[in-house]
DNA sequence: ATAATTTTTTAATCTTGCCTAAACAATAGC
DNA sequence: GCTATTGTTTAGGCAAGATTAAAAAATTAT
């Protein structure tokens, strides 16, 4: 039941996991640009991805996994993810250092190595850039995570859960606004100007964030948002 | 300073380096042998590590390491031995389970995460197998290991250290007969007709051991060798 | 509807690492 | 010293995964 691509193979059905989870098929264009590789090499495999019956390819039309393939795309991620909980948690790298990494650990390891690595650290929910572990099934809980633009109302408090960027300029940048994850803000004010913002966190201190960063960040709203439309 | 190969260039590589340390040199075939590979194929890979400087290969002759060569081979060990403590010690392998995902995570990080991962692990000396896990810059402390058909004398008391063949197979027999790294037997009797021994344990248990198993163990001699010749 | 543009595919090549079979060196036997 | 054997290299090829450039299909614009 657990069968297993080459690296190249894994890395492809990753990125039409991912692609299909946006845009309910992958363009051929799109997983080029995901690879860094071009659109010729991406026919190429995905006619090799086509015979494995892990992906169904509509020539001209894009692409989308199989079971099999879904199985083997949620199962790199869920490697991917553990690998980087450790080198986070145990090898105390920074949030910024691991993605490398995990890229080439994750295509380490067979089913039992995985259910081994999960359990060694606690069976991990969330990776260290807030993204869901699938479970071995290659599911995962459904995530209340929402952009923070669609969060208005002033005073609302909410709890920073994610990133939708993990490049790693964004993430030191922010280290450098002392923003982590887990950590509770509210809204003292929202400029439309320039699409910035004012926070205040727990302990009182104000922060400026810009349109480029709050648009990146993933919130989870603190309670049933407080009647406040406006100050 | 440090660079590093492909995955079969440090095959290669940890190939030479041990045939290296055995005979001097590394012949073609051994090489081949070692990495299950042609010998066309090693000539190949040979002309490319000596382009690289990090072989010098004489035609019909064999190949030895240059400085740089030695030093990723070493490196790759390292990083092998330390991945077998981690697997072993943190995930619960057995100690005949680990060597096939070491041989993948051998060739992934950089000197700055095979720190880390040291560290995490507590600078370990040897690996599960007993091999000392060369340090950063690739030496390690000589060790007082020996073959145990060398050890003649009766009532001679040693210590199980390590292993000269790590074969699956092998570690389980071990397994099965009760023996492990650390402990401690003293000779009760070596039979010549069939070179098999007998040996007592701490606890006053005694084990039959072929001339098979014992001559691919290594043990260190825990006294200066008492003088009683023949019993 | 036709033309222009974008996207995908094909065709021809490249690189890495491997193989088999044949040629060539080195060694050993006599 | 010549011959047989062994070990090494060359030659020719294959497979996976990529690339560039050109052809073909789909989409968008007029
Ligand atoms: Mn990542
Ligand atoms: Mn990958
Ligand atoms: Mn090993
Ligand atoms: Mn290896």
């Amino acid at each position: 039941m657990n069968s297993t691509g080459s690296i190249s193979q894994e890395n492809y059905l990753k990125a039409i996991f991912k692609l299909q989870n946006e845009h309910g098929i992958a363009s051929n264009q799109a997983i080029a640009e995901k690879l860094a590789a071009t659109p010729a090499a991406v026919t190429g495999m995905l006619r090799k991805l086509t015979e494995l019956e892990w992906v169904e390819h509509t020539a001209y039309q894009g692409a989308v996994l199989t079971p099999k393939g879904k199985q083997i795309a949620t199962s790199t991620i869920r490697k991917h993810r553990l690998w980087e909980v450790f080198l986070v948690e145990k090898l105390q790298f920074k949030w910024d250092a691991v993605h490398q990494w995990a890229e080439e650990l994750e295509h380490i390891g067979d089913a039992d190595f995985t259910e081994r690595l999960d359990a060694f650290l606690g069976c991990p929910a969330t990776d260290p850039h807030g993204d869901p572990i699938p479970d071995a099934n290659g599911d995962w809980a459904g995530n209340e995570r929402v952009i923070l633009a669609d969060v208005l109302a002033c005073n609302q408090e909410f709890t920073v859960r994610g990133v939708s960027n993990s490049a790693s300029d964004f993430l030191r940048h922010l280290d450098a606004l002392n923003i982590q994850l887990g950590k509770q803000f509210s809204v003292v004010e929202h400029f439309p100007f320039d699409g910035s913002w004012e926070w205040k966190d727990e302990s009182g201190v104000n922060v400026r964030v810009s349109r480029e960063v709050a648009s990146q960040l993933l919130v989870e709203l603190n309670r049933p948002q407080m009647s406040s439309k406006s100050q």
